[in-house]
DNA sequence: CAGTATCCTCTAAGATACTG
DNA sequence: CAGTATCTTAGAGGATACTG
């Protein structure tokens, strides 16, 4: 696990909980997984690998850990052969979904603005 | 200017708004500063650099620039000598706080879960 | 299917010093 | 007061190949 930790490092994270969060928060595949699986019950590797389009498989490996370090995503393992694994969103990542909601909007504006400069 | 770039490259973001939106907001800083700015009607650059512990000043300035481009903030020199310069969010920005809001009281649970465990 | 293991590159972030 | 100019570096991100 290299390349892998958080991407802000402490200190003023302590004070400022939009800091913190974004150091949690902050990579740059991590919200788009969470949104991704906001809207599924639950997703497997290959599954949500598809929905990304882009990411690689450390990418997406990695980014999962850190995910469910911070107990936002729950890992279920079925313990098969072949492997069968599914991803979900823990309750703890509920409470961000209307912020992501929020953040999708106004992405959207975003990329509209991008297009009409191009 | 340099090592001022967005964040994340294009691409993906094109597609979705989520990757889109953390292009331009993900910077280290850039949440904090908008945060910050947000509870005044405008603040100076020093004042700025004081509410936000630890950010220097190639940091603020670099995100300030990366902000105002994106039309997330709006600077105004008074063009006075010593120099008075303020800053403020723009309208468009203030369509975030909604979801900083709700990123802001997350981050104090994780504030909470950090100290928790050290 | 669901990942690891290696190796590499690029650049965001920062330290330090200086200026109109 | 409000910045800029330079230089450096850690580590996030990724390419490629491999595996139980």
């Amino acid at each position: 696990m290299k390349g892998n930790a958080n991407i802000i490092r402490p200190y003023y994270s302590e004070k400022c909980p939009v800091i913190k969060a974004l150091e949690i928060l902050g990579g740059k595949w991590r919200l788009a997984i969470i949104w991704e699986l906001s809207h599924y019950k639950s997703l497997r590797y290959n599954e949500l690998k598809r929905h990304i389009d882009g990411i690689t498989n450390i990418m997406l490996t990695r980014s999962l850990q850190v995910l469910e370090q911070h107990h936002l995503i729950n890992r279920t393992d079925y313990g098969q052969i072949p492997p069968h694994v599914e991803y979900s969103i823990t309750a703890d990542c509920q409470a961000l979904l209307p912020a992501l909601e929020i953040i999708n909007e106004w992405g959207k504006t975003r990329i509209e603005v991008h297009r009409a400069q191009s």
